[in-house]
RNA sequence: GGGGGAGUACCAGAGCGGUCAAAUGGGGCAGACUGUAAAUCUGUUGGCACAGCCUUCGGAGGUUCGAAUCCUUCCUCCCCCA
């Protein structure tokens, strides 16, 4: 169902160099990856059943890679996931049992499939390894025989994300776990160097502190004529300084479930000028000369916003489908658009339930309208839109309330006159959020 | 082991007997302007039966007409000396 390319970049890291994808790389990589089909990895963490944005740059190298013509490896982390790796700021991991985490990993496979290629007969078809398999059986002793022994802890040390630690003001200090944490995934690398002859680890920048011990430990343990490279790109950034991937209510997944179509569409809409160029190049596949045409249109007619657009509708057919941008598409375009109260009413009941199949749903029970109800009990109490009465009444004052696409105001009630169909009332909290209310 | 300091709303951080639902900044939300950008300006940011009332200033007690502010005790953190 997808059809994949293998025509071999002139150039791998050129490709992710304009693409603004690299932070850093070890000497040497460009040179080995130029001489021959190589294999590459990147970790994700399996935590969660399902991806978020977050884990998208990591793909798309690995997507590039493949493409290039390299195979490409994604490491479920089932160890050290359990761990906790202390680069940024970490929370106390919690152990998955087996079953989750076999769980976990077979749903990121399905959502990985929609990138990388698992099925091709060619040589570089992708590959999913979990590093649980290999560590759960190493015994402590042997770990610290084999691996341990060949780093010195005064190596350890002095990595960013240890001496910060250790310099921390709040003196939390760190767990012998947590420092050991570098040791465990240097070891990844080795096994899948050994055992995959995988000879690249890419990440995000936060990364390369544990990448090089990895590249280290399998110069030390293998002999100095064995080389392993490492690959980080920048950490994503948005040009107002807050976190990329986060909205209002949390992370942007992949799967429809948490994530739904229309939300996930319009979480890449909403970019800012800035972040759209930026991002465009790096979680499309589209070419420079397409990209700087965009550009070029973009800053013709700003608020056509081509960008925007170009960049939601790539991402969300790869990600979910062709048919799931047409109903994110339709319904932005009844939202946001010009049309009001009036299209919303021309609706008929099939296509205003699929259009508005991603906007939350709350319901009331119909026999509440049969009396004019008090816009700021509905809003609360029955349908929980707010989340208290003195919030409805709050927005309520400053007019960010509209029902059914009209402003309404405090002393507002509603009946069942205002239903659409006799059933639907769509609510909007501000400008971006919507909620349908159904009559039962 | 000895000595000193601190714990305040989402965060940072004032307040140190009443005028404190608690300054200020950041963040959040909303409004205006726009392009569902950015920047800017404005409003708002504990709850409710909302010109009033209730619950909040690490926990528990106490003093007082009245406590975030004073006392006792417990917990947690930081700093200095050994």
């Amino acid at each position: 169902m997808h059809k994949f390319h293998f025509m071999l970049y002139t150039n791998f890291v050129d490709e992710l160099r304009w693409r603004g994808m690299i932070h850093d790389l070890t000497p040497g990589t460009e040179e080995q990856l130029k001489k021959e089909m190589t294999a590459a990895y990147v970790g994700i963490d399996p935590t969660a059943d399902s991806l978020h944005i977050g884990h998208l740059v990591s793909i798309m190298m690995l997507k590039h890679f493949q493409i290039a013509g390299h195979k490409p490896i994604a490491l479920i982390g089932g160890a050290t996931g359990m761990i906790g790796d202390p680069s940024g700021k970490s929370q106390e991991r919690n152990l998955l049992d087996e079953p989750t985490l076999r769980h976990n990993q077979e749903c990121l496979k399905a959502q990985l499939s929609r990138f990388l290629d698992f099925e091709t007969d060619q040589p570089n078809k992708a590959e999913l390894v979990n590093n649980y398999d290999w560590m759960k059986d190493f015994s402590f002793l042997a770990f610290i025989r084999d691996i341990g022994k060949h780093l010195t802890v005064n190596y350890m040390m002095s990595k960013d994300s240890v001496k910060k630690r250790l310099s921390a003001e709040d003196g939390s200090g760190m767990s012998f776990t947590e420092f050991t944490y570098q040791l465990v995934q240097g070891y990844d690398f080795l096994h899948l160097y050994q055992h995959k002859n995988c000879k690249l680890q890419m990440g995000g920048s936060d990364q390369w502190g544990n990448i090089t011990t990895g590249t280290e430990l399998i110069r030390r343990k293998l002999g100095s004529e064995e080389n392993a490279y490492a690959l980080t790109c920048p950490l994503i950034t948005k040009a107002d300084g807050g976190k990329f991937g986060k909205t209002e209510t949390g992370n942007v997944w992949l799967d429809p479930e948490k994530t739904s179509p229309y939300a996930f569409y319009q979480f890449w809409l909403n970019c800012s000028d800035d972040d759209a160029a930026k991002y465009i190049k790096i979680f499309t596949l589209l070419s420079r000369e397409e990209i700087d045409k965009l550009i070029e249109e973009h800053a013709q007619a700003p608020h056509l916003r081509v960008l925007q657009k170009a960049l939601a509708n790539d991402i969300t057919v790869r990600v979910h489908s062709q048919e799931d941008l047409a109903l994110a598409e339709e319904a932005s375009q009844i939202l946001f658009g010009k049309g009001t109260t009036e299209a919303l009413y021309k609706l008929d009941e099939s296509t205003l339930l699929s259009v508005f199949e991603g906007v939350p749903r709350a319901s009331i029970g119909r026999l509440h309208l049969t009396e004019p109800l008090d816009i700021t009990e509905f809003l609360t109490t029955y349908t929980n839109i707010f989340p208290s009465k003195s919030d409805a009444r709050r927005m309520l004052k400053d007019n960010g309330v509209s029902l059914n696409k009209m402003k309404v105001t405090e002393n507002t009630k509603i009946t069942a006159s205002d239903l659409m169909k006799s059933k639907y009332l769509l609510v909007q909290k501000g400008k971006k959020n919507y909620y349908l209310v159904v009559a039962e």
